[in-house]
DNA sequence: CACAATTCAGTTGTGCACAATTGAATGGCT
DNA sequence: AGCCATTCAATTGTGCACAACTGAATTGTG
């Protein structure tokens, strides 16, 4: 249903209240505040969840596989517990995630007999052979943008420094660390 | 397993080759950078849901959730549809959720009498007694990013340029536009 | 008025995120 | 060697996102 109908007042530029070198805005403008970010993050992801979508249906993959073959695609063979700390995603996302790969001829599981507490991810000849149109991709995101590469590049720098800091206090905000 | 861990190779500067006022990346580069950049993203946005789990968990709230309660307790009652519209969000994601709201206890669901096929979503006066503790939610989730009030600001405008950018061109990126 | 197109909430099915748990394998320690 | 804590993948269960569809109600048009 009404999907891509556009947004309402919560992306608008509301809260008359504080001009840019403001003071603390009352507890009510707060909650106002915080719908306006926190809606923006979350509907940022999914309008680029729902470009990669697009894009990536020619290649048969979510966006989630797509990171997972970046990974690959750069570092080669990998087990999970790996691949798991580079996407930060854990193995209750990664092993059904893994097995669609496998299922789909991308990647094959095999135990290490090195360690057979572990499992190596690596690449089929067909999984290899995917990079080359997977190429295409990023140039046609970068375009759906419609940022250049500078803003691009600075962009990510806040976002990762954003993800740093929430990070550690979401650590801290757990009594005992978690 | 490795929750929490460090992130990778993915999360730091690498590709050298491109300064600041660099020229188009090969075609190699592109698809690193691109690694990058959806990486940062969704590492983002799941570090901020990470965040609001942990604050939400005392109101018993889940971040989308959070939202809906957001949009009623500064708009009143509201049907499905218009819901879906401030939030961007279809009937497959809201019904659910707004059973679970009501299973809670926190707000009705009732057809309209106009329209037998509309459902006027209210809050109960639980849901209203909600927003009293839920005022002190926003300060939290501001300490935890680092983030002074300009900055913030100046993220969610990018943001939400950059959704209402990605949303067009995902539009077009499909044939019949859907 | 009658009928076709539209609008709406809901359902089903797939995939992801995360918490919690299981069970096997490993490595350190005595 | 024997034992224990740790490390690992996998599984289970809950909740969200989205596509595709259903079926009822309504609206527009002839």
């Amino acid at each position: 249903m009404a999907r891509k109908s556009y947004p309402g007042y919560m992306t608008r530029t509301p809260t008359p209240a504080h001009a840019s070198a403001a003071p603390s805005p009352s507890e009510e403008n707060w909650l106002r505040l915080d719908g306006q970010i926190c809606f923006s993050l979350h509907a940022a992801s999914r309008a680029f969840n729902g470009v990669y979508r697009v894009i990536l249906k020619d290649l048969g993959l979510t966006y989630p596989q797509y990171l997972v073959m970046l990974v690959l695609w750069e570092r080669g063979e990998m087990p999970v517990k790996q691949l798991g700390e580079h996407l930060r995603l854990d193995s209750g996302t990664l092993s059904p995630l893994l097995k669609r790969l496998e299922a789909a001829g991308l990647v094959r599981r095999e135990r290490s007999t090195r360690d057979e507490r572990s499992v190596e991810v690596r690449l089929t000849e067909e999984g290899v052979a995917l990079r080359e149109p997977a190429l295409r991709v990023p140039r046609r995101i970068f375009q759906a943008t419609g940022f250049n590469l500078d803003e691009l590049r600075d962009l990510r720098e806040r976002l990762d420094r954003l993800t740093s800091t929430l990070d550690s206090a979401a650590l801290e905000e757990m009594p005992g660390g978690r």
